[in-house]
DNA sequence: CGAGTTTGTCAACACGCTGTTGAGAATTGA
DNA sequence: TCAATTCTCAACAGCGTGTTGACAAACTCG
């Protein structure tokens, strides 16, 4: 979903660099800069532009904004967080506990994996409302299918009734993302790296399978 | 809720309004602006200062800079949290799930009586160290109390063990605090305002008195 | 190979924001 | 009434974004 630039492969060694080479070297320096905590206000267009080895206005080729870089970051992130989720759905009766683990693991991979990608975009969330639809969206499709699979467990008598299954899987999805940009930020208070899937998986488990206690 | 210039001490007609009545008058502004769904970036020094009656030199006389203004808003609410968080702790064996909703009920009711401020707060956050540390300190005052109050009901026999208290309490809270902003901004996926409060209810109990998973 | 189109580049500019300076007006207190 | 204190603002300095228009390099096609 992100770059629509379809500018061909025709690179000629010795010339100066031209198109996508130069797209790629923003994209990176945007991604090194945040990788040494700075938040995007911190970072200028001439940040990006001569770290990718051109012009300020040159920049402006490329890219519409400096947000518009970010958001391609986080396009990008967004991208593989939607593939590594899969179908966490479908085989849920074998073992549930193992199964959500391994989604809430997914997760954990995901967001960690670059995480100087997913800070920024949860601060470009904030700020911006292009960021806000992009994160929206992905937040959407983990509720959604948590949403499926919570409907699922209780409609074979696995879990028992409660809350409506959406609310809950909004809350459990919103607590991951807050949860998880702590840990990884190291923004106290967080729960220690090491910890956290456990964690999250037991507070998943306790609401999902627990004792009931809804109207 | 506006108009806090309180006419103080000597206040003559016809002089100019002087010292704290412009202070408030700043303050007030910075609310109201808030309320207009406008993000602190979107807010100029010269928006403060003319919504006080002053110019943006004048500004600078009452407030070091415009996130100073911002961080004396959220200071105000910190300590309207702090207040109200009270005694949660001391009496939870009368009724285990009323105390947890009233405490659940305290968080909803001091972010949802401004939400501006709130949602200004969790943005600055991300961006002002001094805001963070702030939000840190608020955080860590609803964390501890929960940590003794899980304990408390582990070493009562009404909970029974799984991850330490302190792993779930960061956890739930941070919970409440994304799902609450969700909420309250209107930001989806959110759960309705009028079920929240149950929802994140449901989910403290589970974690706390459902079925242990531990490590 | 050479003329025209496309692609990429940047000096210079226009503008808006933050924060500062220094001169001076209004108010207070003796 | 006169000086200290408190408060005010025009003017300035500086930095950031985004735009313009002139220009250069590379590709295309006769």
């Amino acid at each position: 979903m992100a770059d629509m630039t379809g500018t061909p492969p025709r690179g000629r060694r010795g010339t100066r660099p031209s198109g996508e080479e130069r797209e790629s070297a923003i994209l990176a320096t945007a991604e090194r800069l945040l990788e040494e905590d700075r938040a995007i206000q911190d970072i200028s267009v001439d940040d990006l532009a001569r770290g990718a080895g051109i012009s300020r206005p040159s920049f402006y080729f490329y890219f519409a904004s400096k947000d518009a870089v970010f958001l391609a970051l986080v396009d990008r992130l967004v991208a593989q967080a939607d593939a590594g989720r899969g179908d966490l759905l479908d085989r849920l009766s074998e073992d549930p506990a193992a199964r959500w683990r391994e989604g809430l693991h997914v997760f954990f991979e995901t967001f960690g994996a670059h995480r100087a990608v997913a800070r920024a975009g949860a601060q470009a969330r904030l700020t911006n409302p292009e960021a806000r639809e992009l994160w929206a969206g992905v937040m959407e499709n983990w509720v959604h299918d948590a949403t499926l699979a919570i409907d699922s467990e209780r409609a074979r008598g696995a879990a028992p009734p409660g809350q409506p299954a959406r609310d809950l899987a909004i809350a459990l999805v919103s607590m991951n993302e807050r949860v998880l940009y702590a840990t990884f930020a190291q923004d106290p208070p967080a729960v220690d790296e090491a910890h956290v899937v456990d964690v999250l998986l037991s507070i998943w488990l306790g609401a999902i399978y627990g004792a009931p206690s809804g109207p």
